[in-house]
RNA sequence: GGGUUGGUAGCUCAGGUGGUUAGAGCGCACGCCUGAUAAGCGUGAGGUCGGUGGUUCGAGUCCACCUCGACCCA
């Protein structure tokens, strides 16, 4: 615009100019909006319309069921929210994609929320009735359920929400005693004794997962185990085969003999309370790991357990840090002893022959070979007590050491054991009782201990009541993983694990292909599954044992299929509360066995195989489920590879011979900005809620799509902030499509052929997308189809189509084939967007949808991906305007120059001359509209010589720009610069724009 | 402590089998437009590719160690 004609006296065509025009605002009010829209998905029932059509191939992802407590956080919507994903783009790649939502209710968290609850009152759990407490439990889990399923819904989520599975139907609640029945019946099912991780204060076994780390104070205490002979004893044999590159001790002198008769190996615990229950010492079998020696004690100080002069065995790496913890000056290397020499060792209990001890200790203790021993702590020597750790219970099992009972359900010792009997390790209140302070004194007493401290280190506590726990040997029913079972469904191979792992090799696919190693080395390494846990708020283990008889007793349990049966029937119609009705047992086992030679279990099975045989109750027995009983994929968090991808996987293969999936999926965990985990502690918590009620739930779920799944996902501020910008940007380029076509008709369209090339190429560039598009959602890679579609929106779309069509547009007339064809290739663009983004945002796009599909029951989810004609695709075109785009950018920098200069300010001031070497290039851009793709009046494409103070840009090799300014004036109208303006009919336009005018 | 896994511009991500000055989008800065306007267009500044050492003519890409984080297990 020149400066010294401001004429604006001219006509104000404005109004004569087709702007867009759209009810698609440019701030979408998310948080107020997206509600109307849900209820409107429910009014029209949007799922159950889905399911009518006929015709299509079902693909079932399958819901892993969050358990019915508490508030959503943000790692259930990720979940959720990947998922309504997967089913919505599988839907509209021309899938029956059912989703049946699920829950997860039995088990220890809401059982403890209900005993708080009696705690309040003063009542205790113990003397409240089972059934009436149950019922407690399903009354908690229902109010959450209905809590949760309103959140899911509100993140846009589709399914059945009006039917979802419950682990705590009946019909559950029978399938899963079936299921374990079937154990019970193909010999996978036993009952053994292991030491469990064991609360005290819930007087429970507590799971894994149930399990926190945390500081704790321990004491620690180096204790004497004297020497009491010296030669092979009842385990020699086995020990030496152990024994890595022995090296044979010579035959030991009497003096030898002797010596080592004098000395006491010294072991070290945090476990007090566990000597009692003592019965071998372990040391490191591998010489290249542990080097032993005996050593004289030298100077004992003041207060010192240590005796001046007496003999120890220790590891040697550990001799300076036993001589500070004993107080004593130093301790002396006398010798070497080797792992032979130990082998050949056998010591006393430290309580032998203790003043009352009643004989309770008066054994030998083996020194036993053990790979879990290193040298990292303590002296090298490991005291083992079967019954109260997991390296001391394998060790056990090896050598066939004597479980111990000592330590009751309630952390006490068993009243008749002398000495300590009755004593509290923990209290009932989850502080430490006097157990520990007992056994020390009394080992001092007995000249035992040789030193004492204590020590902060991590300690596991229950999650639930944050007391510390033991390890506590307990009977426990168990499955048993390699164990062949004679069921007939041996095609994946004869025991759990070997069905598990063929399964995991040759039948399911991972996503991300990680996932398969994962699984694998865990079920590979894997011990038993414990099914049995003493809690009340389950399904029992519905078994009965004969009495009197021993768990390795052929009719130690009841197998009859009468029985079971009675028992699923009674499930189905009265839940599992019915197995603890008073007479259940006579019930189901009256007129077949005599039910007083039978003992009913009350322990309740483990959650996860609840969860574990949601495949069962949901896809073999939902009308909506599916044909074959599988699904086709499993989606859940990474920790599920222990969880539920594990449970599911063991579960099926004990019961129908193969994993109950096709695909698995993991996605990451979600951390705060700064990779950091979340925890209400540190602050950084960002709750679904919140993204919801500041920005939508599209912008969450936008979030899940701009993020790479399958590695930890980071959320907060900054991040929401990035991800709204982006929202925006892509919104507002929906809204240009709407705007533009307003008031179009169907009549407008013309055909691909007839269409400008620029037009053709947008379509070749759908036809592409198109490709990539569905491969990434097959693919379940949402964020490479985002990423695609939104780069295409911003870079190709608005910056250039848009930009360049603007003018067409606004001022061409309605008939002209350039705007019809522009209209006819937005109108595909709108379709094709709308429909290809609905999957992620859900809300957004059903409202571009609806601005241009009035019919009260249309919905952008009820569509599928339209075909692209194989004749969009047009790569000799796409190669002529990569080429035509490279010059475009040498013209558009040519003229920023000049912007920068002030020379010009808007680019139709320009008319600039291009020179072009190459003869292809120069014919391209001479078969098109060069000056209307360079958004300027006009424009000279030569093959002349090119003056040397042309523009160039480096990247653009042989192609010159000389900046002119356009000549004439300025079109009112279309403010393009051109000569014939101010000589037609309309004051101040140029000629098509006169002619538009009419 | 063990196993698994990840660390590329302020943010989200690309970077087959090692090869010229490491890319995109967003954001940011500056400019333009004022008929997509709490929008649009253009230009630009941002990276010791977590660190160290090694293999190699050459490493973001291979190896070792370290570090930070996450998950699972103890």
């Amino acid at each position: 615009m020149c400066a010294d004609t401001p004429d604006t006296t001219g006509p104000d065509y404005r109004d004569t100019v087709f702007l867009p025009e759209t009810e698609f605002p440019m701030r979408a009010g998310l948080p107020q909006r997206e509600p109307g829209w849900l209820a409107r998905w429910e009014k029209i029932g949007v799922y159950d319309r889905l399911r009518e059509k006929t015709g299509r191939k079902p693909f079932t992802l399958h819901d892993g069921p969050p358990y019915a407590n508490g508030h959503l956080h943000i790692g259930h919507a990720l979940n959720k929210i990947l998922k309504d994903m997967v089913v919505r783009s599988q839907q509209m790649m021309g899938h029956d994609a059912r989703y049946v939502p699920g829950w997860d209710c039995h088990g220890l968290p809401i059982e403890w929320k209900i005993e708080e609850q009696y705690r309040a009152k003063g009542l205790n759990k113990d003397d409240v009735d089972v059934v009436a407490f149950r019922q407690e439990c399903r009354k908690f889990a229902e109010g959450w359920i209905d809590i949760q399923r309103d959140e899911f819904k509100r993140l846009g989520v589709t399914g059945n929400w009006a039917d979802p599975y419950l682990t705590m139907d009946f019909h559950a609640e029978a399938v899963i005693a079936a299921e374990f029945m079937k154990l019970l019946m193909n010999g996978t099912l036993y009952q053994g004794s292991k030491p469990v991780m064991w609360s005290p204060v819930e007087k429970t076994a507590l799971a894994e997962a149930e399990v926190e780390y945390h500081d704790h104070t321990s004491h620690t205490i180096w204790v004497r185990f004297p020497v009491v002979k010296v030669g092979a004893n009842e385990f020699a044999d086995a020990v030496k085969q152990i024994i890595i590159d022995p090296v044979e001790a010579e035959a030991a002198s009497q003096s030898v003999k002797d010596e080592l008769l004098q000395a006491s190996v010294v072991i070290w615990t945090t476990t007090p309370w566990t000597i009692p229950q003592n019965r071998a010492v372990a040391f490191n079998p591998s010489y290249a790991s542990v080097d032993y020696g005996l050593y004289q004690v030298v100077g004992s100080n003041d207060g010192s357990n240590a005796k001046d002069g007496e003999l120890l065995i220790i590891a040697k790496s550990r001799a300076d840090d036993v001589a500070s913890a004993a107080k004593i000056d130093a301790l002396e290397l006398r010798r070497d002893v080797s792992q032979v020499e130990l082998a050949n060792l056998t010591l006393a209990h430290p309580f032998r022959g203790v003043e009352g001890g009643a004989g309770e200790w008066d054994f030998d203790v083996p020194m036993l070979p053990g790979d879990h021993v290193t040298d990292d702590a303590g002296t090298g020597f490991v005291h083992t007590a079967p019954s109260h750790g997991d390296d001391d219970y394998q060790l056990g099992l090896k050598f066939g050491l004597p479980m111990t009972y000592n330590v009751e359900p309630d952390g006490s010792y068993r009243a008749d054991l002398p000495l300590f009997g009755g004593q509290a390790i923990i209290q009932p209140d989850g502080k430490e009782g006097p157990a520990n302070v007992s056994v020390i004194k009394q080992l001092a007493y007995a000249g035992a201990l040789f030193a004492k401290g204590k020590i902060k280190h991590s300690y596991p506590h229950s999650w639930r009541s944050k007391a510390p726990l033991i390890y506590r040997n307990t009977p426990q029913w168990f499955a048993a993983i390699d164990r062949p079972i004679e069921d007939g469904q041996g095609a994946y191979g004869d025991t759990i694990r070997e069905r598990a792992l063929r399964s995991i090799s040759e039948l399911v696919s991972f996503t991300p292909p990680s996932g398969k190693n994962r699984l694998y080395s865990m079920i590979e390494g894997r011990p038993d599954w414990v099914l049995s846990r003493q809690r009340a708020w389950g399904v029992p283990l519905t078994c009965f044992v004969k009495k009197g008889a021993r768990p390795t007793d052929p009719d130690f349990l009841l197998r009859d299929d009468r029985v079971n049966a009675r028992i699923v029937a009674a499930f189905e119609a009265e839940g599992a509360d019915v197995w603890y009705v008073q007479g259940f047992k006579d019930r189901v086992l009256s007129d077949l066995v005599d039910s007083s030679e039978y003992e009913q279990v009350f322990d309740v099975l483990d959650v996860w195989f609840d969860s574990g045989s949601t495949h069962a109750f949901v896809l073999r027995d939902r009308p909506d489920g599916t044909a074959d009983g599988l699904a086709d994929l499993y989606l859940e968090g990474t920790d599920q590879h222990r969880g539920w991808f594990h449970s599911s996987m063991l579960q099926a293969c004990g019961t129908r011979g193969r994993a109950p999936y096709r695909g698995v999926l993991t996605h990451g965990f979600t951390l705060d900005e700064k990779g950091m985990k979340m925890s209400k502690s540190l602050g950084n918590t960002v709750a679904p809620q919140q993204v919801i009620d500041e920005y939508g739930a599209d912008i969450l779920r936008l979030w899940v799509a701009l993020s790479d799944y399958t590695v930890d996902l980071r959320i907060g501020k900054e991040i929401l902030k990035g991800v709204a910008d982006s929202y925006r940007r892509l919104r507002n380029t929906m809204r240009f499509i709407l705007g533009n076509l307003d008031g179009f008709d169907p009549a407008e369209r013309v055909a691909a052929a007839e269409m400008p090339e620029l037009e053709q190429w947008v379509l070749h560039r759908l036809a592409e997308l198109d490709a990539e598009v569905r491969k990434g959602y097959a693919a379940y890679d949402f964020q490479g189809v985002f990423q695609k579609l939104f780069t295409f929106a911003t870079t190709d779309l608005s910056a250039v189509y848009f930009d360049i069509r603007k003018d067409a547009l606004y001022c061409d007339p309605p008939g002209s084939i350039r705007r019809r064809a522009c209209r006819t290739v937005l109108d595909i663009l709108y379709h094709r967007l709308t429909v290809w983004l609905a999957p992620i945002l859900v809300f957004t796009m059903e409202e571009a949808w609806l601005c241009r599909n009035a019919d009260e029951a249309a919905s952008i989810h009820l569509e599928d991906f339209p075909d692209t004609p194989a004749d969009w695709l047009n790569e000799p075109l796409a190669a002529k305007w990569a080429q035509v785009r490279q010059v475009r950018r040498v013209v558009t920098a040519a003229l920023e120059v000049q912007r920068t200069a002030k020379v010009i300010g808007a680019s139709l001031e320009a008319a600039p001359v291009v020179h072009v070497q190459d003869k292809a290039v120069l014919a391209a851009l001479k078969s098109v509209d060069f000056a209307e793709i360079c958004i300027t009046s006009d424009i000279q494409v030569t093959g002349d010589p090119e003056p040397a103070e042309a523009f160039r840009l480096p990247e653009v090799p042989g192609v010159a720009v000389v900046f002119e300014l356009a000549e004439g004036e300025k079109c009112q109208r279309c403010w393009q610069i051109l000569p014939d303006v101010g000589s037609h009919a309309h004051a101040g336009t140029c000629k098509r724009c006169n002619d538009a005018l009419g």
